[in-house]
RNA sequence: GGCGCGAUGGCGGAGAGGCUACGCAGCGGCCUGCAAAGCCGUGUACGCCGGUUCGAGUCCGGCUCGCGCCUCCA
């Protein structure tokens, strides 16, 4: 199965060819821990990690890489707004960021490196683009020397010329360059800082994820990504400091961005009511309704995340629930639709489509097969009585043995034909938001 | 202003120069005491204007609308 997948740094769709069969390499740019995670956030996690499950089954070894951001002026600012200490904050956040991305069905990352355990190897790379000639210190600055690179821009295709017309911000006087930008810079006593040839301070915000790439993956690495908004500046800039520190001719091969993600037709934003932190989302539907519906649409396009969305989402994962009774084992393989859609540049849609036409064939072979595919893509792990009796946080705890008698009173007054009271009862449970289902083999019942 | 992305049937959403996408909702039917679930059947589409072509959602040009980014982040 040939995998293509589109590369930002071409602007086309294009075979995937690792440096190594052996062992593909991936890093992909996690959160900054300062305030729980956006739906926006989820959707690369969701998807590289559709990616980290897909290489795994086509290469022998993939190491996925993806980094907690813990040292950032957003941290700061939060920090000595709300007077929590900082590695609080950053503990926390980032704790509920990895229980939030489980529950919508990603898997960990092989590697989940912190910047705070990274600083010497960041003040190591600054030390070599210095030496390199491609940085400078002023004003207890270490700045990235834009016009030192010929082929920066070559990500986002800006030219240096542009940016600097399109820049908004008053130029900082020790740039050399307008277009230059911060490799280090000194902290004050209230700060966080690090000790370092240039005094105490800390790291600009794109060193981090160059230093600790090399780290973990080496000077040249197969896959790059994250979200749109990441293209520049900040891959652009980790993409000149890691070719000049490391002497390469790329950072990584494939660069891959996620389309941007809107909210009930709307960008989202605090004021409009249409924010949605995917730990609050949580508390409303199951995590694999959210999974699915980033999944519905392919990565690279645009997404208007509504919670009409999510709940057409669920009623699609219950057809699928009930199409596969609980009593089925996944097959061996995995569907070929399923690989063959997903090798075209992670067309998930196409490989969702897949699984609607195996759920029109009710064959025990089909079923299995169904499964497979489905738990391949991340979804149909949740026991079938946890599905359906799943409920919102805060909902009324169901006393399962009334509703248990209240079903065996029904049965009986169905059986002396008394469907006044039978309907009473149905009605009475629904009022709770609990549905019952007759069947041959006597009466369930699934929370609405 | 610069760079870039998008526009498909009531809704979601693939595809792609000639061939059914698919799902949801709707409608008709089967089943059911009635429902629910399930099953069968069924209608509607490619933003606008030109062009290329035997033939264009699919290629080219222009336009309109929506959106993203334009550095030490807000």
């Amino acid at each position: 199965m040939t995998l293509s997948i589109h590369n930002t740094l071409h602007r086309t769709k294009e075979v995937f060819d690792p440096i190594s069969a052996d062992h593909v390499r991936m890093y992909v740019c996690g959160p900054t821990v300062y305030d729980y995670a956006h739906i926006g956030n989820a959707r690369p996690v969701v998807i590289f990690d559709v990616l980290a499950r897909l290489l795994r089954h086509l290469y022998p070894k993939v190491t996925y890489v993806r980094n907690i951001t813990d040292i950032d002026d957003k941290i700061n600012a939060a920090s000595r707004e709300s007077g929590e200490d900082i590695r609080a904050i950053t503990e926390r956040t980032a704790k509920v960021f990895q229980d939030d991305m489980a529950a919508l069905g990603a898997l960990p990352p092989d590697i989940e490196p912190r910047c705070t355990d990274h600083v010497t190897q960041m003040i190591t790379m600054t030390e070599q683009l210095i030496s390199s000639g491609n940085a400078y210190e002023a004003d207890g600055h270490v700045m990235f020397h834009v016009p030192s690179m010929a082929e920066y821009g070559q990500l986002s295709r800006h030219s240096r010329d542009e940016l600097i017309a399109g820049a908004r911000i008053d130029v900082a006087p020790y740039k050399k360059d307008p277009a230059d930008f911060v490799l280090w810079k000194p902290s004050d006593d209230l700060t966080p800082g690090w000790e370092s040839p240039w005094g105490r301070g800390r790291p600009g915000w794109h060193i981090e994820c160059s230093a600790m790439a090399q780290t973990y993956l080496g000077d040249e690495f197969d896959i790059h990504g994250g979200g749109q908004d990441l293209i520049f500046p900040h891959h652009e800039n980790e993409l000149a400091q890691s070719r000049c520190a490391n002497h390469t001719n790329g950072m990584a091969r494939y660069w891959m961005h996620n389309g941007y993600l809107m909210a009930e037709g709307e960008k989202m934003s605090k004021s409009l009511g249409n924010f949605y932190t995917v730990h609050d989302l949580l508390d409303e539907f199951p995590g694999e309704a959210i999974r699915l519906v980033l999944l519905q649409t392919h990565y690279r396009q645009p997404l208007d995340f509504t919670k009409e969305g999510i709940a057409e989402a669920r009623r699609t994962l219950d057809k699928w629930y009930r199409f596969n009774d609980g009593n089925q084992s996944a097959s061996d393989a995995i569907p070929d639709g399923i690989i063959s859609a997903l090798s075209d540049d992670l067309n998930t849609p196409k490989a969702i489509a897949e699984l609607h036409r195996l759920t029109a064939d009710p064959s025990e072979e089909s079923k299995a097969a169904f499964l497979a595919g489905a738990q391949f893509l991340g979804l149909m792990q949740q026991e079938l009585d946890d599905w359906f009796r799943w409920s919102p946080a805060g909902a009324t705890e169901i006393d399962e043995a009334v509703v248990d008698a209240l079903i065996a009173e029904r049965t009986e007054a169905r059986l002396g034909k008394n469907f006044a009271r039978s309907d009473e009862i149905r009605d009475e449970l629904a009022a709770q938001g609990i549905v019952l289902e007759d069947s041959v083999d006597g009466t369930t019942w699934k929370r609405g």
